[in-house]
DNA sequence: AGATACCTTCCCCTACACTGGAAGGTCAAG
DNA sequence: CTTGACCTTCCAGTGTAGGGGAAGGTATCT
């Protein structure tokens, strides 16, 4: 199949195709006599597998990793899990981070709400967003 | 004042609070005789409120954003609590993602520990990710 | 023969907030 | 007189995941 066909069944353009295979995240496929991109059915399973790994927030770069460890011989399943636990933590770590940043944006809505805008000192720019002054 | 002390004084760096110029978020300083600059203290509120906006997730556009309104003689601050608003919305709905995120990655582990990396049908380069194969 | 709908490679652009480094000027100490 | 620590401007690169568009080739329809 044509990459627009490869593109359209499996939601993506043929841009991005182009861009995967620059990037070694699929096979350069064979040519047909004009020159034309020609792909199997097994492309169509390897941009599925691209497509999972960025569904669960990995990399393009992890993605690619992966497919590395597949293509060197090995299943790449260890690989796999380690990346779902530093994933895991770094996702815990940063939804605690937000939910900081979120009260503490709630608390100057609060302090927002009782300052008067005519009397915030033009040299602190905004006292709402600059609570040192 | 020259550069390094005031990057010093506001932990930063030269590099940086040359960049924050270029971007139109600290006024051209005066200069001395031999072409450096030369701060006097209103540059540290100025950088200080910079970092503050930084320090609640707010853009440097979106801080120059303020700083123009200020600069333009209004008070900054209905603005400033419109973006804080909009940030809330934004942060709120990525916590909830994030969440939503976990959830699926603590479900990916929990089904790997149930596959056997042997079994793993390497044309689908990894049954933990892809869990359509 | 011409329109159109594909396809190819190539290079540059996006946002974000800087960072690195080159080439050169200035100043005080030893 | 030179060393070292500053300072200046300017250009380019970082990482991420593509997108825009040019210039040109190809296949099909009418």
């Amino acid at each position: 199949m044509r990459i627009s066909e490869l593109a359209e069944r499996t939601g993506t353009t043929a841009k991005t195709l182009r861009f995967y295979e620059e990037s070694s995240l699929l096979a350069e496929p064979a040519r047909t006599q004009n020159g034309y991109r020609d792909y199997d059915e097994s492309a169509i399973v390897r941009i599925q597998f691209v497509q999972a790994g960025q569904s669960i927030g990995l990399t393009l770069a992890e993605i690619r990793n992966l497919i590395g460890i597949r293509d060197g011989g090995a299943s790449p399943c260890r690989a796999a899990t380690d990346l779902l636990n530093e994933h895991l933590t770094a996702i815990t770590r940063r939804i605690s981070e937000l939910k900081i940043l979120k009260r503490d944006l709630i608390q100057l809505k609060i302090r927002a709400s009782t300052l008067d805008p005519a009397s915030c000192p033009p040299e602190s720019i905004c006292h709402v967003i600059n609570p040192r002054h």
